[in-house]
DNA sequence: GTAATACTAAACCACATGGTTCAGTTTTTC
DNA sequence: GAAAAACTGAACCATGTGGTTTAGTATTAC
């Protein structure tokens, strides 16, 4: 289970890591578009645009759908859910280990008042 | 300046593309550790940690500093603040989309009411 | 039916990635 | 001062990535 979701963030982090690809998504945040739109907006041939949209594909972030000779592709199903889980579960480990941090330095600075103040270490 | 930010997130997005490094963040998130704790935790040679380390010190998510013999690892200064908000931004997009799809669907309920409702298509 | 359009599939290229080993250097320990 | 520990740097390897070209198939337009 958890080597399920693991390659599934690997290949959604992955897919984003490339300019050309978060491009494309956001174009298909505003409207559908087919293979050969994107070749064009992104300045690139149809094989290799092509080869962009199988990785977002793959990575369930682009579904396409071919009807006679087009091929168009849309957004989702997924919604970076997982994405966003993994990086808020992160920050939220990170603020523990602050807040832990802040009550050691300030439990310091309660003895630091109590004996005095030490030079320093 | 937006190949700037662009750059970054190719950057951390890769970095966040691998296991294993998205395991030492988890790790860093609890307590700071050096790279030799690394390498055990995660089964591997010291050099072959060490370049993990640098990848995500390059996607400026972790920093380290060398004391005498050790490095020790911390997480870094950015949050996943830009990787964030290019989801949310995405999610935005999305959702606006879906708002408009749906306000078109219902205007269609409408009219098919009033004219009583067709077969399909 | 011919021509143009939209895609697909395969081969190729240079370069990056995720590892390894091996041979150092610097610090620490005894 | 010798041995051990912690790291560094370079070289190597297999595989993946981001593109290309070239040659093909299927669909649509005239």
């Amino acid at each position: 289970m958890v080597q399920f979701f693991d390659a599934r963030l690997d290949a959604s982090f992955a897919a984003l890591s490339d300019v050309t690809r978060r491009g494309v998504m956001e174009r298909l945040g505003r409207a559908d578009a087919s293979i050969t739109d994107l070749a064009e907006a992104f300045h690139m041939t149809l094989t290799g645009m092509r080869k962009h949209v199988g990785v977002l594909e793959q990575a369930e972030l682009v579904t396409t759908r071919k009807v006679g000779r087009v091929r168009t592709c849309t957004l989702g199903p997924r919604r970076l859910e997982d994405e966003t889980a993994w990086i808020e579960r992160q920050r939220r480990l990170w603020d523990a280990r602050f807040d832990a941090l802040e009550q050691v330095v300030a439990e310091r600075r309660r003895k630091e008042q109590h004996d005095g103040h030490p030079k320093r270490g």
